[in-house]
DNA sequence: TTTGGAAATGTAAAATTCACACTTATAAAA
DNA sequence: TTTTATAAGTGTGAATTTTACATTTCCAAA
């Protein structure tokens, strides 16, 4: 039995976060401005490195804590950037994960320490080293998951209603949506709750409130069960 | 500016190779067997850790390159592995990838270097540390590419016949076709060509030949266009 | 009690997917 | 040369899914 693989390469392995928040309106990605080297005064997503004892599942929660102040965060792992000279400081991958988090849930001042701040897709600017790729790429992943099926409750409130949720998937998919259909389809789904409360913010007649049945859900996607928007 | 990340934790990274072929009948991963520690004589897949000087992409190509003797195959990133203790000897992260090549073109004298075999997926073995998770994941991937559009031309000879093709995705999907529906929705693809030369081994009438048209599937994926199978 | 405005709701046409069976071409055998 | 055996090749109608589209309902506020 040996003991180490010594002569092997070692290297080091970060790990990028695509957080993507919605306002009720627009799709945002949470951006920061680095005020350290390399490319000090740019924006780039946030990341961190991989530590010895944890998994990069672990490592990617970390971060988002860091500065959100979540936890529990959907987070997906996407891709492993591994172009020799993309950190020009020193031969560095990078495993990018997206997360999808309630802008309102937070923490305003863990944000502002890393000056960090929420864009739309239009409006970002251009990023430091592959960030904008990762980025391109986690957006596409985004779509694929959000036409094939539920995704994104945790950009909601947890009591929404239908028109909020269709707001959230055309923000999602970038094209505007029938409302019929729309409605048709997620019942079809079979994972909301309508709950005997209305939100009376929007309209004189006010509009039902509803919420993600997680059992349901569950329960659906363990049959094998697959959807498609 | 700082000339490195001196005080972050570094790495191994492997990579390891889910490599399907196929041979008319089955689709088939080809495993090796550890003559090394650790795990010595138990299955594997094929592997190797990353260089300092390359990319995942080329660190792939060159693990499948030293077992098979070919160059230039498809070869898809899945997934990266990072359970702390998944590796006994040490920590080490595995990119899997997953790789299509043609049975018949590979270098028989490399593979028995490695005493690798071929397996059908259902007398596979089980395999070391977590290499068989990779697997699960590649075949899932893969089917999904198979129920997404063309894929696996690499898996047959350069002439094949309709009869091969729906084979192909008959072993992929796990799944029997029908034959006209089959050929229907290939067409409508419209990427392959039709030689007027037969094949004559599989009936008296024989079988028209086909081969890929790299152009027009180029031209097709470039627009955006998106198959369905 | 009237009014304004978003919420809620159903249906028909179009497109896609699916199920299904007979004819044809040819080599080999008689 | 005729017959035979075998896989190749081919089309249609039913079922399902997707899309497009307009009117009525509810309620707070005026």
């Amino acid at each position: 039995m040996i003991h180490s693989y010594s002569s092997e390469d070692k290297v080091l392995l970060a790990v990028d976060c695509i957080i993507f928040g919605f306002d009720e309106e627009e799709l945002k990605i949470l951006l920061i401005k680095r005020d350290f080297e390399p490319e000090r005064g740019k924006w780039s997503l946030m990341g961190g490195f991989l530590k010895k004892d944890e998994n990069l599942d672990h490592a990617a929660n970390r971060i988002l804590h860091h500065l959100t102040g979540i936890n529990n965060v959907y987070l997906e792992q996407l891709y492993n950037f591994s172009k020799v000279d993309r950190d020009p400081v020193e031969r560095t991958l990078s495993v990018s994960y997206f997360a999808l988090i309630n802008i309102a849930e937070h923490n305003t001042e863990l944000t502002e320490n890393y000056s960090a701040k929420w864009f739309t897709l239009s409006e970002a600017p251009d990023l430091i080293f592959d960030h904008s790729k990762m980025v391109k790429h986690a957006i596409s992943r985004l779509r694929y998951r959000a036409s094939n099926g539920p995704i994104g409750f945790e950009l909601l409130p947890e009591k929404f209603t239908m028109r909020q949720l269709q707001k959230l998937y055309e923000a999602i998919l970038g094209e505007e949506l029938d409302k019929r259909n729309f409605i048709n389809k997620i019942n079809s789904f079979d994972i909301l709750v309508k709950l005997d409360e209305k939100d009376m913010s929007s309209s004189r007649k006010g509009s039902f409130l509803y919420k993600f049945d997680q059992e349901k859900y569950k329960r659906k996607t363990d049959d094998g069960f697959s959807f498609k928007l």
